[in-house]
DNA sequence: TCCTCCACCTTGGTATACCATATTGGAGCA
DNA sequence: TGCTCCAATATGGTATACCAAGGTGGAGGA
């Protein structure tokens, strides 16, 4: 693994865990100094970083993205046009063994896992749904967004677990080959599931802020 | 303008202009030479074009991405996914204004243009269908598409120009309001332009391949 | 006191030197 | 003739020096 690899790992763990956070200006300068590696090291880093979103360019300097609601409205908006079209595509029709994989994943998680946890479950099950579409960009694509929203993830799994009942019960539409209602059902959770968080979000805005974060 | 981003556009047209051909391997010292540039700026502008797909990483170097069938045909399909979802979001009601500005891209062809202009005036329309949707996310995800496409862009309309009328077909129905009948003649436009591309790709193929190009 | 202007500093942009490693080509030996 | 091995070379990875431009703060004058 090369020292770039290395650096741009560490600025995104930083950026999506919040360490850095959203709306703060960042210096090639000093990141360099936080990260220990040269210039050429920080900026190769950075370049990927934009390339997924994670941070963006100013007129002069870098700056991670403000969390924005419209945008995370518009993200979910997204993710439900590609993981329906997923579901559509390859949602008939599924092995046991498939459907056995997909399940062990959210029976991973136990009845008093952590936020975290939840997370990562919620995270890799949209991603299993998108390997459905055997399309590698609807997959790309789905990725993304869940990359865009792990900023925020921890807010919606620390206020709700509804989430985790309504994976099983896209699930269960699946196994009994329902691909039809497997849709509503995805329709119905990335709804739920967004309106929890803007909700969430909304409730929390005041005390991100006073942590210095900036949300338009 | 920075000299990086003169030659992240000079490499971008390379590509898409086959100048570099599919399937070719790229040094950053050759690169420097072609271009009149520091290594600097060729490697920025390498990491762009990754990023929008235009260029990959091997285990050691740089290529130019073979021309692979099946991407062509991922990229369609994953194109008909976000176009049907721009059109059911933002495909009703429009004014008369909007029209007339699709409509005026449309009509500026004239019947003996070039397929230089065909293209021209389909990609920019396929942008506006995108923008419909209200969703910086779909229309992205459609300008990307678009994009990766450029690089066969002149086979299909040099074989036919089918795909004009298609286009005047599903702007009548968005004038008339017909949403759906809008959302059919788009799948039925996306999937015949497909076929008519990946026909004449497979047709084409072997003089492609003696012009040293690789075709997955 | 307040405004102007200039020197200094910080910024990203660019060029380049150096490094480790992988590849390659040819000499020399069997 | 053909195989081995090593030296030369080419590659991307990294660090750093320098640049122009824009911003900032403070000195000095009104």
């Amino acid at each position: 693994m090369t020292k770039t690899q290395l650096v741009e790992d560490r600025l995104r763990r930083m950026i999506l865990d919040m360490d850095i956070g959203p709306g703060e200006r960042l210096t090639e300068r000093w990141l360099e100094g936080q990260l220990m590696a040269s210039r050429t090291s920080i900026r190769t880093a950075l370049l990927r970083l934009e390339g997924e979103g994670l941070i963006d360019r100013n007129d002069r300097g870098w700056i991670v993205p403000p969390i924005d609601p419209e945008e995370i409205r518009q993200l979910f908006d997204y993710r439900e046009v590609l993981e329906v079209a997923a579901i559509r595509r390859g949602g008939a029709g599924l092995d046991a063994a498939q459907i056995a994989e997909m399940k062990s994943v959210l029976d991973r998680v136990s009845s008093e896992a952590s936020a975290e946890e939840l997370n990562d479950a919620a995270h890799k099950f949209h991603l299993q749904i998108g390997a459905l579409s055997k399309n590698e960009f609807i997959e790309k694509g789905i990725a993304d967004c869940m990359t865009r929203l792990l900023r925020v993830r921890w807010i919606e799994n620390s206020t709700s677990r509804k989430g985790l009942d309504e994976h099983r019960a896209v699930l269960e539409a699946l196994e009994h080959g329902r691909v039809d209602h497997a849709v509503e059902l995805t329709r119905n959770h990335i709804e739920a599931a967004c309106a929890r968080l803007l909700l969430a979000l909304s409730e929390g805005k005041r005390s991100l802020r006073s942590r210095g974060m900036t949300i338009s």
